[in-house]
RNA sequence: GGUCCCAUCGUCUAGCCUGGCCUAGGACGGAGCCCUCUCAAGGCUUAAACACGGGUUCAAAUCCCGUUGGGACCA
């Protein structure tokens, strides 16, 4: 058996979206799992449309989502003497020819033969000429196989047959001397060894137009894979209409990468019933055979369950980091340096159960940070009232009582001062909890206290009392 | 226009290859209930799909043909 050899190869021309680090993830994960080599090549051919920017871009991407590559990045435009020399090589053998016709000839006569209900390919003209390029304007064409099929046996869809007769002379060198495109993927691929070609669906009838390529070069044909597209939720392939296209747009709305990962492989593939899978039980199980013909519309929704789960089972410690650089820019990270070790964890222990993603935790973790808690209006207007005021006057009372810290006995003096007054437990906890948090909303509330600790957890409380007193 | 691809709950999907175990399973989202110091989380219950029409067969979501509807590519 031959080494396994796949290749993810976005064109530089914007950030990287969704769909492509779906199409790298299935290329990285075969790699993987068969022990092959996954190869970065930046299509960067089309020259106006291409920036450096954006080729950063992909690279941040995918260092984000950790799918990390064995060779590469490799740019097209550093290859280009490869193009012409294996132009000029099928021109030698006869299997490509100098083409003379104008942009607007052709266009001409593709209107005319398809007002006469005529196909509308290249109708040959230049084929059987023997034209050189003396003026240097003209476009080298590949003479395509005209009978006969072409079959592609696609690792996902199976196979499908192309009849030849319909294939088009297509150009692989235009006037300008750059190579098309269908050519100078067939060249890399064919140089880089690649065993496997997974791509997106939009490539599948360029596949027949291809192979033919491949076989005049005297290249061993890979086998093909086409991946169903990711659509909107109108049914219309995404973009940037259906929000938020760019995986790093991700990280800053507070997604893990493992999340992501999940989400999008789950997105045209499944194992049974399973939902979440670890990254090694995805090498694992992956498998062509039960990844999807069909397209499939992407769901944030389900993502941001997907995340939501993530956080709950991630290792602290990594929710924790990745949580840091949001702190950051919350302007809160003196404090996380300022408090024990640990302390950060405890906190995301306390509030991963109701954040969805780590933006949402910046805020449910906030009314921990600082001295004093800082009060929601409406929140303390309707707990903290002078009528409560007593009552958690003696709660104070009993809590100063206690030297040290403990849930269980200030949980107890609680429930006792409760029972005592007679009152219900919410009657007492929410002006509690708005005192110690400053929101109507909060883990439970001895988790607070332990959180703030003993000398907080005090002077927050006279705090709620002295506003509830001239309320 | 030509060629090709696709079609199971609103969405992601299992089942399809190797027909019967499918009165079609799971998940997200929705609805309801339970738990409860709030918000979550969790638990339970529930509504919701085989695009349509023919055929083959004792039997079809599963195989075949067609129709319709989406999509891609070529320009």
């Amino acid at each position: 058996m031959t080494q396994v050899r796949v290749r993810f190869a976005p064109s530089p021309t914007g950030f990287l979206h969704i769909g492509g680090v779906r199409t790298a993830l299935f290329n990285w994960l075969f790699a993987r799992q068969q022990k092959g080599v996954f190869i970065l090549r930046i299509e960067d051919t089309d020259q106006s449309r291409s920036t450096d920017e954006s080729i950063q871009a992909i690279i941040e991407g995918m260092k984000w989502v950790g799918l990390d590559w064995d060779e590469g990045p490799f740019r097209q435009t550093e290859r280009m003497d490869l193009y012409s020399s294996h132009a000029k090589q099928l021109l030698e053998h006869g299997q490509a020819y100098w083409c003379h016709c104008k942009a607007e000839e052709l266009d001409a006569r593709r209107k005319e033969a398809e007002a006469k209900g005529l196909s509308q390919k290249y109708d040959g003209r230049c084929r059987d000429r023997g034209l050189t390029n003396a003026a240097g304007d003209a476009a080298l064409r590949f003479k395509a196989p005209q009978e006969g099929e072409t079959v592609v046996d696609d690792l996902i869809k199976g196979k499908i047959l192309f009849d030849n007769s319909v294939q088009d002379d297509l150009i692989i060198l235009r006037s300008n001397g750059y190579p098309t495109y269908n050519f100078s993927v067939v060249v890399d691929d064919a140089l880089m060894n690649i065993t496997h070609v997974v791509r997106g669906d939009d490539h599948l009838t360029n596949t027949p137009r291809q192979i033919p390529i491949f076989e005049a070069l005297g290249f061993p044909v890979p086998r093909f894979g086409h991946l169903p597209m990711i659509l909107g939720s109108d049914k219309a392939r995404l973009s940037k209409r259906h929000g938020a296209t760019s995986i790093m747009a991700y990280r800053d709305m507070g997604y893990l990468p493992d999340a992501m990962v999940n989400y999008l492989v789950r997105l045209g593939w499944s194992h049974g019933d399973q939902e979440l899978f670890t990254r090694q039980e995805l090498i694992e199980k992956f498998s062509w055979k039960n990844v999807q013909t069909s397209p499939a519309v992407f769901n944030p929704e389900k993502l941001l369950w997907v995340n939501a789960e993530y956080i709950k089972i991630s290792p602290l410690t990594d929710v924790a980091q990745a949580l840091m650089p949001l702190l950051e820019a919350a302007g809160l990270t003196d404090d996380v340096r300022a408090a024990p070790a640990g302390w950060l964890a405890q906190l995301v222990v306390l509030v991963k159960e109701r954040a969805k993603t780590l933006v949402e935790m910046v805020d449910w973790v906030r009314p921990y940070f600082g001295q004093a808690a800082t009060f929601d209006e409406e929140a303390a207007k309707k707990f903290l009232t002078p009528a409560i005021a007593p009552i958690l006057g003696k709660l104070l009372t009993r809590f100063e009582a206690l030297p040290v810290f403990s849930k269980q006995t200030w949980e107890a003096a609680f429930k006792q001062l409760v029972e005592e007054e007679g009152v219900k437990m919410g009657q007492l906890a929410q002006p509690v909890r708005v005192a110690l948090t400053g929101r109507t909303a909060s883990p439970g509330l001895f988790d607070v206290m332990e959180v703030l600790g003993r000398d907080r957890t005090l002077s927050r409380l006279r705090q709620g009392i002295e506003r509830a007193s001239r309320a």
